[in-house]
RNA sequence: GCCCGGGUGGCGAAAUGGUAGACGCUGGGGACUUAAAAUCCCCUGACUGCAAAGUCAUGCGGGUUCGAGCCCCGCCCCGGGCACCA
């Protein structure tokens, strides 16, 4: 079973094994099984065209470790993998090349099938998923009805770049330096058709939930950050001129609203143009239209300076009648609350810095202990000239003024999230088509009539040219809705995707009852359920396939759900994620979104996708300095697999630092770790490739051996379950530069030594468990055990301490009391100078530790 | 600016508040060898010292403690994230 080399070749075994694994199915997951499961999962890859990076096998090697680990722990583990496969770069390519997008991808994919094979991890490939079969996507679209459905989906204008020069819309990583980054052409904000779904709605559960999940802290308030929760109030103001109603703000700061000297409104504001009044309305339309040409990077980084314009109107604070002046600024942003706020320049820095520029009015109601504060100020305190509510805590005072305002029907709590709706579409050609048809009211009409079940409370509509179009979702049957073959994957020019020159699919003829269709070229088919539609152009972003792919992995091969409901019972979801920490926000948030929504379905029985969720760190390169191709630093997995084998890839990996770290790499220290290999055969082994003599069924084995044996597999054990692999491998280290000292092994001491190594470097481990004379894999052997009695101890190394400062130590039998232990200190040869004459003030004594000995200065 | 991490030998790093530097790399010395590689053994934080030994040392400055790399306060530097969110 094993190869016959003499020396460690691993060029010879790795292939060996990985052929021997694959044979014999040896990592296949089963769905039905007694056995307790684990479900450990990588974030899956993008197959890009430039092959694995060093960074991939890092986090899947700690994966396999645990993997491997948990099967010989007896559970039924599930270690998958798979290709998140649609995406841009895959579109460039196509439109440079006028090839299909798929082809490269498939090759893409071909190469990284091969260099994961190579790194030997134990994935089930029979569980292998694409996002760009249609047989996977079907369900992405699936699941994109079931949120359509519950009205979470809907179709809004929103500002895309745009290039007028390549007449397409970009996004934002093809945008460098505000320029396209093909051919450096200016881009603007051009408002497009756009899918939006409604994230806002799960946000307090979204943000409540992460109390239930076991991740990083810093993973868990960028999250927090970015929901943005903030309590506050809204309030009307009532204007001045009665005909215009009433200016809607919120406010975190109710309680200083006696301190509101004049209101902002966003430069979009919708009542920007009727608070105007002739004398301001060149500066306002002036102004609006600089802010409108400003790119976010404009408002927000390179803005130093407030700026704004004042429209000639004024408003009436609700608690006292003051008269209030309306200016437009872009510091207040129209995506967020209600696009206008009261300033109240005391207690706000920006406020402040506004008032300040514009020789605004100041007026501070609120009071800190100490007086002379410098305003803005931002700290705890007081009321003051707030009429009645002066002297009240400002905690107290926001909740008075909130209720007081509610009963006179002016204003109410209220909470505000920074999360916006996440915008779900793209006017691409490479990802999900939207299983949509665009139909008139009439036909939709006829449609809802028999087709209650899938449709939302609310039709999604959109108006265009006066024209209103419905939005009518394929019918079940006639999921997936495919690409069709294009003959140009330059974008249309007129910022709608590629498909929309394709008349032939996107002009149809619809069945609603079974999703068929034809080409509006051909005449209508005869049977009432035909109508007249246009398919939905836009494409779904590469998000959607990661946000549910967790799930696909239980039954992949599934036609009828996403995954049978015994599937789902039995895995649930991953017991342990492990990816980058780059997507600690939008990858994570967007799949606990729709696992939320499938919960809600009934789809998922539990409410959260990842339980426990762990970020790799990054290597850097040789230099320090991040791996990049242009600094030439980077190193491939493929040339290390070819001059140390994969076994010491993977140990190097582990060996270099925490998991969690960004630590460099280095081609010298690689070396320690391959020399522990061959001494780890070489005590196995004889050059001649026979087992070592040394190696003894019933050996003498010295008791401390066999005691460093059991604190191996006791460390080596509770290091993987903690993800510390590096302290894991310098123990097996340690063990094996203890063992190479002994005269004779004893051979189950060093079976045990191989297990524990085999999740590390599984091929070795196997070739030797197999030279060693033992049969079958090394994987389907139990974990070791480790014996408690072995581990106790009758002597320990006391540490004699005086005044804090070492001074000696000794072998002591556990237990010592302490008189007997100070006696020992009095006596030892080192110690006693330093206590002879001396009054002792206290002794500390932790027993098997040290015992510290204060005297008199 | 705000929020997170992190600063330990020549290097990667270890250390439930209890011997700082395990393990590995590098460097030096030795053994084996005709020689080299490989392998094995010893040394390798700084300073003083022939030695025994001692002093100093975990970014900087304070503090708590019998005892601090670890806890607290104030700084400095590096990395990451957020960015006018009212």
């Amino acid at each position: 079973m094993a190869t016959k080399c003499k020396d460690y070749n691993f060029q010879e075994i790795e292939p060996h094994w990985q052929s021997f694994w694959e044979e014999n199915h040896s990592f296949r997951a089963e769905n039905a099984s007694v056995k307790p499961k684990y479900y450990v999962l990588d974030m899956f890859p993008y197959p890009s065209g430039a092959g694995l990076h060093i960074g991939h096998p890092e986090g899947y090697t700690a994966t396999d470790i645990i993997a491997r680990y948990k099967r010989a722990k007896g559970f039924n583990v599930l270690h998958p993998i798979g290709w998140d496969a649609f995406g841009l770069p895959a579109e460039q390519h196509a439109v440079k090349t006028g090839t299909h997008p798929a082809s490269n991808t498939q090759n893409n994919i071909a190469t990284f099938r091969r260099q994961i094979k190579a790194l030997g991890f134990s994935y089930d490939w029979e569980r292998e998923i694409d996002t760009t079969d249609p047989k996977y996507y079907r369900w992405t679209q699936w699941i994109f009805l079931q949120l359509f459905k519950r009205g979470l989906a809907y179709v809004d204008k929103r500002p895309v770049w745009w290039c007028p020069e390549l007449r397409t819309v970009l996004a934002n990583e093809e945008i460098v330096d505000g320029k396209s980054e093909v051919g450096g052409f200016p881009v603007e904000r051009r408002n497009l058709r756009q899918w939006v779904l409604r994230i806002t709605a799960y946000a307090e559960r979204l943000l409540a939930d992460l109390k239930d999940v076991d991740w990083p802290d810093s993973t868990k308030r960028m999250q927090e950050a970015w929901i943005g929760r903030s309590e506050g109030a809204e309030i009307l103001f009532k204007l001045e001129n009665p005909a215009l109603g009433d200016l809607k703000i919120f406010t975190t700061r109710p309680d200083t609203l006696f301190g509101c000297t004049y209101m902002v409104l966003a430069p979009e504001h919708p009542l920007v143009d009727a608070l105007t009044l002739p004398a301001q309305r060149e500066a306002v339309t002036a102004y609006q239209k600089r802010a409108a040409g400003k790119s976010d990077l404009e408002r927000t980084d390179l803005a130093k300076d407030k700026s704004g314009v004042f429209t000639g109107s004024y408003a009436v604070n609700p608690v006292n009648g003051q008269r209030v002046p309306i200016w437009i600024a872009d510091y207040v942003l129209m995506g967020y609350g209600t696009g206008a706020i009261m300033a109240v320049p005391a207690h706000d820095e920006r406020d402040h810095e506004f008032a300040v520029r514009y020789s605004l009015p100041i007026i501070q109601v609120i009071e800190g202990d100490d007086l002379i504060a410098p305003l803005p100020y931002i700290g705890d305190g007081k009321l003051v000239r707030s009429g009645e509510y002066d002297g009240l805590a400002w905690a107290e005072a926001k909740r008075r003024i909130t209720a007081d305002l509610a009963e006179r029907g002016v204003g109410r709590m209220t909470v505000n999230y920074k999360l916006r709706d996440w915008l779900f579409s793209r006017q691409r050609y490479w990802g999900e088509p939207f299983p949509i048809v665009w139909v008139n009211e009439a036909d939709y009409r006829r449609a809802a009539a028999t087709r209650t079940v899938d449709l939302p409370a609310a039709p999604v509509t959109f108006t265009e040219n006066g024209a209103t179009h419905y939005a009518l979702p394929l019918p079940q049957g006639g999921l997936p809705l495919e690409l069709p073959e294009v003959q140009s994957y330059l974008p249309s020019g007129n910022g709608e995707s590629p498909l929309a020159n394709e008349t032939q699919w996107l002009e149809i003829w619809f069945n609603f009852d079974t999703g068929a269709a034809v080409p509006a070229s051909q005449s209508c088919p005869a049977g009432p359920a035909w109508i007249r539609g246009r398919r939905e152009t836009n494409t779904m972003p590469q998000w959607a396939g990661s946000c549910w792919y967790y799930l696909r992995f239980l039954d992949p091969k599934n036609t009828t759900a996403i995954a049978s409901p015994e599937a789902l019972r039995y895995w649930g979801t991953p017991d342990l994620y492990v990816g980058g920490a780059e997507h600690a926000v939008l990858h994570l948030l967007y799949a606990r979104f729709w696992h939320k929504v499938l919960y809600d379905l009934g789809v998922v029985p539990g409410h959260e996708p990842f339980a426990k969720l762990f970020h790799q760190g990054i290597i850097l390169g040789e230099d320090g300095e991040k791996m990049s191709k242009s600094r030439g630093n980077v190193v491939s997995p493929d040339t290390i697999i070819a001059s140390h084998g994969t076994d010491t890839l993977r140990l190097y990996l582990m060996f270099l630092g925490p998991l969690e770290a960004t630590k460099p790499w280095s081609m010298q220290q690689i070396e320690g770790v391959h020399r522990f290999l061959q001494k780890v055969w070489r005590l196995c082994l004889t050059p001649e490739g026979t087992v070592n003599p040394r190696v003894i069924t019933d050996a003498m084995e010295p008791a401390d051996l066999t005691k460093l044996l059991h604190q191996t597999i006791r460390k080596v054990g509770d290091d993987i379950e903690g993800l510390r692999f590096n302290t894991a491998i310098s123990q097996m280290m340690t063990f094996i530069n203890e063992l190479q000292k002994a005269p004779e092994i004893r051979r189950g001491t060093l079976l045990s030594f191989l297990q524990l190594l085999a999740p590390f470097a599984p091929h070795i481990a196997e070739e030797l468990w197999s030279r060693l004379g033992e049969s079958g894999s090394i994987q389907l052997a139990p974990w070791p055990a480790f014996d408690p009695a072995k581990l106790a101890t009758t002597e320990m190394k006391l540490v004699f301490q005086v005044n804090g400062k070492h001074r000696g130590d000794q072998l002591v039998p556990t237990g010592l009391p302490q008189d007997e232990a100070l006696e020992l200190a009095r006596h030892h040869p080192k110690v006693a100078p330093y206590l002879d004459g001396k009054i002792i003030k206290r002794v500390v004594y932790v027993p098997g530790k040290i015992i510290n000995v204060v005297t008199e200065p």
